[in-house]
DNA sequence: TCCTTATTGATAATGATTCTCAATAGAGTA
DNA sequence: TACTCTATTGAGAATCATTATCAATAAGGA
């Protein structure tokens, strides 16, 4: 009957899926600080704030949440998904470190990019018939600290 | 001692890892037919020219072909790498249908994706300290196919 | 040929993610 | 409140891609 529960958290649509507490717990802690954060580092996360938390329930929620569009899922080649607030006050694209891992979130030239990827999106549309919903531009290379480690390596 | 290699494979690089029959056989694949292949689709593919290969040989012949700059790897959201050859001649960025997982490659824009993408990195260097080094733009979507298929759905 | 080292293939191990299923929670109803 | 019905949950097993192990083999160089 799927009904009464738009009133809870703003993040979840009205008539949606019930915003449980091991739901809203996990929302909070992607709300609470922007992070790129694996399955088990919500895990970790939760279980500190509801022990009785499981695993299954981290990856079905997070698959819920991407579903929702309060998420948006990476693959920055560590092997493990990562996850992050879907805000689109704030549009970003990613540098990865391929030493470390570390994951910088950049913004700039978003007005130049924005207006390039539309032109791209509309091309490919009318080219190949494609209906585009979203895009993802990774930078990879090596971060400042790992940049150093190297050098003194020699 | 290494040496005495540098004569087989134009595309390994003279003083490099001897490039066995194996590693011969899988760079043809790649080079006779251009896809976005998985592990398991060239292990098929080398089973036919090189039965006694195994999946451990395919699996460290992809990384080392990686690691030689002669393939590139991509993760498209479907849980297995994927790669292509390496061609600099054919720069290009990457169309993903979310249903069907079909992978278009465009190269559309490619100077002016280029140019924007020369001052951002450069503008990135400076801000972050950070070394790129490539980078990956990966449009998502619905291909031609999949929409029709989900109107017929209605 | 003998020595030495790199590569290989079979197999086991790993690690992230998904599946299964019985127990529980919660909304709606009387 | 007690009852019914469904969705959600947690524990653990299962899956799937990828890596690690290790003994056997291949190939260069002396
Ligand atoms: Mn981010
Ligand atoms: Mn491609
Ligand atoms: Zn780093
Ligand atoms: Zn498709």
């Amino acid at each position: 009957m799927r009904s009464g529960y738009g009133w809870l958290h703003q993040n979840f649509r009205g008539g949606g899926p019930p915003p449980t507490l091991p739901r809203r717990y996990i929302i909070n802690i992607f709300t609470t600080q922007r992070g790129h954060l694996s399955a088990e580092d919500v895990f970790t996360k939760v279980q500190k704030l509801y022990p009785r938390t499981g695993f299954a329930t981290v990856y079905r929620t997070l698959d819920l949440l991407r579903r929702e569009g309060i998420l948006r899922r990476f693959e920055f080649g560590d092997g493990r998904a990562r996850y992050e607030l879907a805000d689109q006050n704030f549009h970003h694209h990613h540098l990865v470190c391929r030493q470390c891992g570390r994951i910088i979130n950049y913004s700039d030239f978003t007005k130049e990019e924005e207006e390039l990827f539309r032109r791209i999106e509309k091309a490919l549309k009318k080219k190949y018939d494609f209906a585009i919903d979203s895009h993802q531009l990774h930078f990879y290379g090596l971060c400042a600290r790992c940049q150093k480690s190297k050098k003194e390596e020699l």
